[in-house]
DNA sequence: GAGCCTTTGTGAATATAATAATTAGCTTTC
DNA sequence: GAAAGCTAATTATTATATTCACAAAGGCTC
């Protein structure tokens, strides 16, 4: 065993290089160069075999990667070819969309619960499954061994709903609500800030501006 | 103007020490130090200062910075301190769910023009803000000055969207279909993919559990 | 106001990641 | 079956980002 350090920038491109190998693989192609990968994806091609390096030899020198291949490898690589069930804190707006959102399913989430507190939302349906009051989260995440939590309630809330995951047997947390949240370190944690990505734009387009302007 | 070459990560932590300093500024705080600021968001302080000092000297020294005033400088240095007027393609779940999320609106930015072009759709309002078909797109961000577009439509439909918001004034665009997207280099684009996050966990998930079982 | 404490700002050192350049290996062609 | 042409794998180089460590500067105490 090598894992010796994989840049998360590796991981998210493997993610990138699946998804396009899945979309080539339907349309019919058998083989496929790091070139045409680099080109499909965005980055360049000594990038791909770079990242590819870190895993082992997949391609054949001369030839190029077989599509399905390579495509079961970065599946397996990525821990996806197993399902891994999801629940999600949070029927508002965000939490309601990505519960119907269709792009996790594809990829192997499933989801097994979704919660929220608001008397007006309990026992009402979202694409099948009911949402049930915050009290049965641990109930149900012991039930249907749950390994991953998406937080999605307002910014106040996260803490202490990071706190009662904490005693249940969840191993990693998506966690939408921007606020820095506090959790055992055996908790793997990710956060995903909407605003930030907005900000990020706001402040190349402020700072492009004012480049043009001379100040 | 030295504004030469900001790392991305320094500007994702600006946005984060923004909230976080919106937050204790709430509860009062009036001064603040590298070293507070820095637990208060998952960072050094060795990082915190590295960051401020691309853009100036905030702080002083043997003291901290003010908490006030270092908000504003934040905001100032985000492009913050003006509204942005955002169209959002797509009312789908995600598209509905950005939207109506607060957050936005929150950190200024306000979204003038939703559009999809599913039939059921067209007409009904999100937010007090009627649905249009996607061929008025062009005329709203036309004139309501819109500068940002998020996409929020499927993969497939993607590019057709991208292709046509090009022909725009549009500045700046935050993807969140799960595809490469090309386009013109003058509008600044951003990924969005929020199965690659669940997918960076399930990946430390895969691997820590192969370190376990010693294979 | 001298000395001590605190905390910033920064240049140097370290670590990390991306790019470029090289080597190795498979295929096809003649 | 040798040579030419691709393309993967690997190594070296460059660039980028983070951490470290300390000098400079303000405030506080006596």
């Amino acid at each position: 065993m090598k894992t010796l350090k994989i840049p998360e920038a590796t991981i998210i491109r493997l993610s990138v290089y699946s998804r396009y190998l899945a979309q080539v693989d339907r349309q019919g192609v058998v083989t496929i160069s790091s070139g045409q990968i680099a080109a499909g994806t965005g980055v360049s091609p000594a990038q791909v075999r770079k990242d590819l390096a870190y895993f082992g030899e997949f391609g054949t020198r001369g030839v190029g990667y077989s599509v399905k291949d390579l495509y079961w490898h970065l599946i397996k690589i990525l821990g996806l070819n197993t399902i891994w069930s999801v629940v999600i804190i949070g029927a508002g707006n965000l939490g309601t969309a990505l519960t119907m959102y269709g792009g996790f399913r594809e990829r192997g989430f499933k989801v097994v619960g979704v919660f929220d507190n608001a008397p007006d939302k309990i026992g009402s349906y979202l694409n099948g499954l009911e949402i049930y009051p915050m009290e049965r989260m641990k109930e149900v995440i012991d039930r249907d061994k749950a390994q991953i939590a998406i937080i999605a309630v307002p910014a106040e809330a996260a803490q202490a709903v990071a706190d009662e995951l904490a005693e249940t047997e969840i191993k990693a947390i998506l966690n939408f609500a921007p606020r820095v949240l506090n959790i055992p370190s055996h908790i793997e944690l990710r956060n995903v800030d909407l605003s930030v990505n907005l900000e990020i734009l706001t402040f190349n387009l402020a700072s492009r501006r004012s480049l043009k302007t001379g100040k």
